[in-house]
DNA sequence: AGCCACCTGCAACCTGTTCCCAACACGCGC
DNA sequence: GCGCGTGTTGGGAACAGGTTGCAGGTGGCT
């Protein structure tokens, strides 16, 4: 599944037999809009910007919602708040500890690892729900081409 | 660097110009005493146990200061507190998001995935602080020997 | 159209951490 | 040993992100 538009994420909702509110239905809207992560915070003022009466309680509530559904993941980017994002979006994040810069990285680099930790450990990581921190080529420390 | 005593610590502080009060000698004994990461919270118990009036501000604080000092630093453990503990145990932290179990892992597993991350994207992974989430042996979904 | 369970908005609450400020005490110089 | 100045402290309030309880509203089955 991909891309999927506000009214198929709807139409499945109903089909699995969750009552559509307005809320519900902005909320969808808005996180297919964005594409990518959003924050509760920031999520909650693009759904007011048509539906002012949506209280943030709302936007966690539903988000909660869509992740026991399985439709929304999120992700914490280091210190921040929550990101919250579609479920066919999955990769592993870098972010940068000095200019917050955050880097999208695919499988094919961390499944070795995670093989290697699972061989060691019996350990099944999951690196997609926290974002790996350190520095980016511009703030590293010592290498820098700055 | 290894096992440093409170006394040398303190010592250490005192040769760098920090000025040392009782709550500072109680936090440097306290970690030193767990030896491993504790909470803010949990140190501060600690700190109360023989010193009550130790307020929660200055635990904070001091641990600010260990910190910029490089004498300690904290690992973000998951979704709970962050965890502080002396800079001399240097390791990176697997848990497990069922049981919330700690494994510790140390560089030779992480550093040839570090490597591939730095050749790919020029970003310098720092693993050790914020823990790897993930599922242990027993919690995993499909291959539990439970 | 009517009903009822589910959902909503609101506001209070909670946890972890930081900030503010008047009072205090470390450690230097005597 | 003693005073002094400045850095530190305690206590509580503020803050940020997130959760919860409740009274009233609404989706959607009939």
């Amino acid at each position: 599944m991909a891309a999927a538009t506000a009214d198929d994420l709807v139409d499945q909702l109903r089909s699995r037999g969750v009552r559509i509110t307005a809320p519900r239905r902005a909320v969808v809207e808005a996180l297919v809009e964005v594409g990518s992560h959003v924050t509760a915070e920031t999520l909650h003022a693009r759904v007011q910007a048509r539906h002012p009466d949506v209280s943030h309680s709302s936007i966690y509530r539903t988000l909660d919602l869509l992740t026991e559904l399985g439709i929304v993941t999120h992700v914490h980017l280091g210190h921040g708040p929550a990101e919250f994002h579609l479920a066919d979006d999955e990769h592993s994040h870098l972010v940068c500890n000095g200019c917050g810069a955050v880097l999208e990285i695919d499988c094919a680099v961390t499944d070795p690892f995670a093989r290697a930790v699972d061989d060691r450990f019996g350990f099944e990581l999951d690196l997609r729900h926290f974002a790996l921190t350190g520095w980016c080529r511009r703030c590293r420390p010592g290498g820098g081409s700055s």
